[in-house]
DNA sequence: AATAAAAGATGATTTTTGTCAGGTTTCATC
DNA sequence: GATGAAACCTGACAAAAATCATCTTTTATT
């Protein structure tokens, strides 16, 4: 599969308002744009391969993306899901070692390249910024810790139900009433997401969907009663 | 318990070159200094509670002391434990948060603590310290994917040896072909480290004893055989 | 030193979840 | 629209780990 380039002016970019560029000035943000490259992948083609060495930033513009880790056994563990406006392998970067983590489309996706040294020029010259990927990193790496202790102590029931209220307020499309979590994940993906088995999670959403707490609508996932979802995720027993 | 108030030189601390603040100018350094105040802990003390909102950064100059999140039932996770020349709850800090976790001391420290107006002017004012923080942050964003992916998908047994690695690789005090853990723990914190009851913590470990991976000294652990406990921790099943 | 409280240990039991094996359905491709 | 592959589903079973109960040892406190 050839490299399918295209291209889209940051100043432009539907997404700017929800990315970490927004409010960068003109000189910054146009830095940025005329040193990036811009691809477009397709399902199943890979950003970056854990093991190997950053030379840039990648800036979503289209499509979801997954960042897992493969353990010994080759299973999955997906860390997160990248939207349009998200950054996509900056932890290793900023930190100045390998990739951790294999990043792969989950939907067709268009993605912008900017060259390290571009990107650390503008972080550099510009405090704000600077100022403002830190506290994004530190957000990110609070609900890192969010998740540890759900790992640790929670079931796996309680673990999905909290993992699809999680994507419902990311991906959510809300409805009346209801809300459609606009991502088309695979029963596998979902439990690379919640840390368990495939047949556990299919087992648990058929429960879920009889219980009348989600409905299924073509491959995404419906949230019909959050409530009940809720009361599922936070072991309050009753 | 009154606080028990000490002073410290940063420039003259021990720990200066542990630390992050490490290569900071006299000025800056001074500016730290000249705003600090220094505590001795006692162990069982907290030094903040989850849910309250940061006013500094607290450096460690003296002892351990866990940061944990406690859940519905009171289970602990212990996210991690700080040693000398560790910052200690900058995450909430720089993401501009309430703290998420709580930290209380594990053996008795002495703990500085910079007015969070102070550490901001150097940080803004250095980008070079600035860029080692972030550096910082990501790395230790990457430990905690690590241990996301391992918590998702390792068992028990294989977290147990993985995190007595880790506790060996931080806390080892090197003997003669073994290394001893220098870190008061009780069985109850180590199930909080690993994520799993207290009772299976005391089996695994007795079974790592029986087996000469592991000997018990006093409250402290010493590893004998830490290739055979790699090999417990990396599911290489044989 | 006596006592209480906390930590550590062990056994029995139950629950949860993973694994395996066998199905069906859906989807893409020729 | 046939064919193969992938995704999805279901049941049976086994393994892992949590829970509960009880007991011993250690540690702290009076």
């Amino acid at each position: 599969m050839a490299k399918v380039e295209f291209n889209i002016t940051c100043s432009l970019c539907d997404h700017l308002k929800d990315s970490l560029f927004n409010g960068l000035g003109p000189e910054d943000l146009s830095r940025i744009n005329n040193n990036k490259t811009c691809v477009q992948y397709k399902k199943g083609q890979n950003i970056f391969y854990e093991g190997t060495r950053p030379t840039g930033l990648y800036c979503m513009n289209a499509g979801k993306v997954k960042v897992f880790k493969n353990n010994v056994q080759g299973k999955e563990f997906i860390i997160y899901i990248a939207k349009p406006g998200d950054f996509l392998g900056y932890r290793a970067l900023l930190s100045e070692e390998f990739y951790q983590a294999t990043a792969t489309v989950l939907e067709d996706a268009k993605i912008c390249f900017i060259p390290k040294e571009n990107f650390f020029e503008v972080l550099q010259k510009n405090p704000t910024f600077m100022k403002r990927v830190v506290k994004a990193v530190c957000h990110e790496m609070g609900t890192m810790e969010e998740k540890l202790a759900e790992l640790a102590h929670k079931s796996v029931r309680e673990r999905l139900a909290a993992n699809l209220l999680m994507l419902k307020e990311t991906y959510g499309m809300e409805g009346e009433g209801s809300s459609l979590i606009d991502l088309a994940l695979s029963r596998e993906d979902l439990a690379s997401i919640v840390g368990t088995a495939t047949e556990t999670v299919i087992r648990l959403l058929s429960e879920f969907k009889s219980d009348g707490l989600i409905a299924f609508e073509g491959k995404k996932i419906r949230v019909i009663d959050a409530k009940k979802l809720a009361k599922q995720a936070d072991l309050i027993v009753a």
